[in-house]
DNA sequence: CCGCCGCTGTCACAAAAGCGTCATCGAACC
DNA sequence: GGTTCGATGACGCTTTTGTGACAGCGGCGG
């Protein structure tokens, strides 16, 4: 598993650094800018796996920042963790609605803010955490590759892995050829669209082997979607 | 959607009540046990959409309950937050740690307490945090692409969907054959007025399998309106 | 170093599903 | 009662998805 994309956005030089020292000992991938234009760019271009706002930045604040995240499809579920040295229990609010997944007044330790990063990835992105990905009578085991339905072994490709294991990470979430190819196939080369279909195709006939219910819904002209639910 | 099912475990009293006054005023559904061995038998018998959980309760520790809800499949990924009195940075760590989600310490308010269930909800049940359109009896949840009418799924094709979300979008008011043609169907090419008809037609047909009452209200020389007053 | 084998991406074709149009019927309006 | 506008069912066509086959790549064991 690639390591967990991080994008600090913070204007104290000290805070940032002792920050990016921790994050780094933590294996994070972290970038970091003191600019919240910036931030959106580096967003954009590279959709990280959660994001720490400072409110107080230079440039547009750290809520409109959060708000434009907000906004943006592509990182528009992006978790986001907020940091202030405003306590006021209404900006801690306002943060949150606005759509911060966490909040922090400073000053902090930064051991918490590992924890609470971590309670986060935890939660979006459970295969950086180690652990086992559940939905409905699927197993997958990541740390040893393993995937089983209804107890019994599932054999996958790689790409069926990856594909699988997007999908349990957000179970029921419709996903689009695009999307998918952005986020399961590595990022270099470009894949015809289709090819996903036939992955699809690959993953659905691994899983159901033995007269299983289809556990992927094709939603037609959008995407796939894992869905247990039979009623459709 | 059903209401969010929310688990409280809190043995001081007087703070319970307040909180679940709270609670219910956000339209929770909220079951309330100041006992650590009752919330798991709670937990496991009706699986919570999300737990609060004191660490000092009667009984076993909040940690040990947090920690067993993690084991049991059922509620492995039912979302946690701690609330404490006791406010060592290395507790909080070790919370976050066990597996809690978040992290309260007392005193604290109890909007922000709401705006965390909140933030935490939005992220776990996209469905409980307002992704979801409604109208009358009528969801469509965004996300996952699924249109329920009292509670029944309706399957639609995606022209009926997106006409049905261009309504839920605007409830009551009433648009005209082009400007329908103009908002939901994409803009290139040219398409003959009424076959707007005929995809109202549909989606009334799928709306009303049942004999449901219609929804969509007829104006005569003027257009369509998502409507549920009957007295038309 | 070679050859086998599993995996991948793409294609062409088949099967669905959905779409737009029309002709006709029915209801509302004047 | 005539006229206008909406509802409806049928139908051929287009778009989208499912599927089987295939050739290329790359790793691995021999």
């Amino acid at each position: 598993m690639s390591k967990a994309r991080l994008l600090l956005v913070e204007d104290d030089k000290v805070l940032a650094e002792l920050l990016v020292w921790h994050f780094e000992r933590e294996e994070y991938d972290v970038r970091w800018t003191t600019d919240g234009e910036e931030a959106l760019m580096l967003a954009q271009e590279h959709v990280p796996d959660i994001v720490i706002l400072d409110w107080m930045i230079e440039g547009i604040s750290g809520l409109e920042v959060c708000r434009r995240l907000r906004r943006g499809a592509a990182t528009a579920n992006v978790p986001i963790i907020m940091l202030t040295a405003r306590g006021e229990e209404s900006d801690r609010v306002r943060g949150l609605e606005t759509g911060a997944d966490d909040y922090m007044t400073k000053p902090f330790s930064p051991r918490e803010l590992i924890a609470r990063i971590a309670a986060v990835l935890r939660r979006v992105r459970p295969a950086l955490a180690g652990e086992v990905l559940r939905y409905a009578d699927v197993e997958m085991d990541v740390v040893s590759h393993k995937v089983r339905r209804d107890g019994r072994a599932v054999p996958l490709g790689p790409t069926e892995y990856r594909l699988l294991r997007h999908f349990l990470e957000h179970p029921g979430r419709v996903f689009s050829r695009e999307r998918l190819l952005d986020s399961v196939w590595p990022h270099d080369h470009d894949i015809e669209l289709r090819t996903v279909d036939v992955h699809v195709r690959r993953l659905r006939k691994a899983l159901n082997e033995g007269a299983k219910t289809d556990l992927i819904r094709t939603i037609r002209s959008a995407g796939y979607a894992l869905d247990a639910d039979g009623d459709y």
